[in-house]
DNA sequence: AATCAATAGTAAAACGATTTACGTTGATTG
DNA sequence: CAATCAACGTAAATCGTTTTACTATTGATT
């Protein structure tokens, strides 16, 4: 019959892993934690005597000690953002890996709360915080209170104040990349439905339309950009627009995926098909892009790979010195679907 | 010109404060903690040493002593599922209001890493957790690991076995509210978009329209039901195939907004006018669900609810004793917008 | 045989708060 | 006047680890 106490979960602290295994508390935190000089016997007898008792080290006298946590902070202003979630889940990956923890806090773009919830962060010792942005302001200022010396990232969103990195995702080479690709199809009139002014990504990919087309000796046409927002409800007016002119575009470079589903419904009922007679392009990879009919060409924001790159940043920062303060642009893949004409290969130039 | 040192962000102490106001540490302590039995005068020289030092007590230090953190655990099945962003944020809302931060974790639907997660965060000495599923699998049983008495809540899932609560949205009402909508607007013959069998929701919220049209005196006609799976792409053979039958229905009751939006566009397609010709609703209440034109109607998953209620079930849990085990069935409200004939006033029967 | 280095283990001091138990003091009371 | 009591403070123990001395034992080297 064992003698185990019930025990309310882990009452079981080092002393007893030492009592039981005839050696000193010191003892038995070296062979935890690796450091050298204890016999194979004891060794054994530690491990032993940890597995039969079930012990576990409490994080929290670790920490105490060390002042290391192995926690991270993570600050969104806005949790509900269509973008949040999978940014999260990169980030959550890798801490995951690395054995750490995430605290997830929403600020809801309070700086305020912003403000709190740091406070808290910090008086809980963690290791390091992301910051991150919902939406698409780019450019950010310092946190709402100051850190001390903890490493911070910012994810998608920079700064150019000095000593943070940040991750965004390359807007002008993912739009280079859209632009190339239906250049590729053989689309001479590429028309453009774009977000709105305040967002720093609506001039950015426009500057990388631009950039391609002109590469590829066309001239660049005002007359076919149009701007509105980034939701779906916009793209109805502003494609019906734009098929309206006398020389109507192509082809379609749709700077969110909503848009471009408003486009290609529009689209349609002209009774025109895509993408025999016209093909569309998308931005974000949304997860509906892939539902269409057809299924939608789109520009990928890497959002998985920014936050687990963010994370890594972050805890490279947190075990080494900080890197160089940076901003990552991230690249934007193409995720090739049925809304464009397929071409043999992408590397095939027009001729 | 201040003697303030550089100091790395905190390492003052409650030492620190209590040389300066030339006390012992217990008072300072007191005073921290509203503790009585301290003059006026030393709570004031305390408090002023303490915002002259801008004294934050270390929170590591503070959980060693009371074994309690402050914090709270989430793990979730599905971070990037459509419905798992706005439980976080009801749940975080709460916390953060009670002041508690929230771990977040991902567990994938792996038990592995569901266990491995559990246990990173039994070691950091959490006060509770919330399991949350993000897909409709709504039975589940116990957690990957013993948590001893932990205190425990789940969220869009529920057990039968004792001692934990559970939040799980209140489907067979929800199918009641919308059903008994259609019915008020003046529909006798009410066509059903159901999603797949195996998820329990599926049965429940049949059974509840089936109830209600039942209670109006109508009977139930397998003929006007239609099952698939909740996406989109599903819903045009579905609507399709209900509106070309003999007596088609009248109006269109689809159990997921992804649905409803195929259902409208099928709809449309066949000439016909929403809500003149046909009325819709749909479920879940999804952000596209305002955007359609006409804007759905829809039953809404209570997501932000029952985060909350899940937060507050445990934080209640976990300051007193456990609440009564149960399933706690948020009720999910009718948003009425333009794809269903509006009435004069929701209490005028059908006469 | 004496010295030294490497190995094995431990006692005790941190880490930074809270809490217990106790000591003053001054006022009130029988 | 002695005894009681309440108010105010503090020293020291405590929470569960890690780490820093420090001791003791070996085996190898001169």
């Amino acid at each position: 019959m064992s003698t185990k106490k019930p025990s309310s979960s882990s009452n079981i602290t080092i002393r007893d892993v030492a009592q039981l295994a005839g050696v000193s508390p010191a003892t038995v935190s070296k062979v935890l934690n690796g450091i050298p000089y204890v016999s194979p016997d004891t060794h054994a007898r530690v491990q032993a005597a940890v597995e039969q008792l079930q012990f576990r080290p409490n994080s929290i006298a670790r920490s105490l000690k060390m002042s290391r946590t192995s926690t991270l902070g993570l600050i969104t202003n806005d949790l509900e953002g269509v973008f949040t979630m999978s940014m999260m889940r990169g980030v959550e990956e890798v801490a995951a890996e690395q054995g750490f923890s995430v605290f997830l806090c929403n600020s809801y773009g309070e700086p305020e709360r912003e403000r709190a919830h740091l406070q808290v962060l910090l008086d809980k010792q963690i290791d390091g915080v992301i910051l991150m942005n919902g939406f698409r302001v780019h450019e950010r200022g310092a946190p709402a209170l100051s850190l001390g010396n903890m490493p911070v990232v910012y994810l998608f969103q920079y700064t150019r104040t000095s000593g943070i990195p940040s991750v965004i995702p390359d807007d002008f080479g993912g739009a280079v990349t859209g632009t190339q690709h239906l250049l590729d199809c053989g689309h001479q009139r590429i028309g453009v439905i774009n977000g709105p002014p305040n967002y720093e990504a609506t001039h950015i990919r426009l500057a990388g339309y631009r950039q391609t087309i002109e590469a590829a000796g066309l001239t660049f046409d005002p007359a076919l950009v149009r701007a509105g927002k980034w939701y779906e409800s916009f793209g109805y007016a502003l494609t019906n627009d734009l098929l309206s002119q006398a020389e109507p575009p192509d082809s379609l470079f749709c700077m969110s995926d909503s848009l471009a589903v408003a486009a290609m419904s529009v689209v349609r009922e002209r009774g025109l098909n895509i993408p025999r007679d016209i093909s569309v392009v998308g931005f974000d990879n949304r997860a509906f892009a892939g539902h269409q009919t057809p299924p939608l060409t789109t520009v990928k924001l890497p959002l998985v790979e920014m936050g687990r790159l963010a994370g890594e940043l972050l805890l490279q920062a947190i075990k080494a010195g900080k890197p160089a303060d940076e901003i990552y642009r991230v690249p934007c893949e193409l995720i090739q679907r049925a809304s464009t004409r397929l071409m043999a290969s992408p590397e095939s130039g027009v001729n």
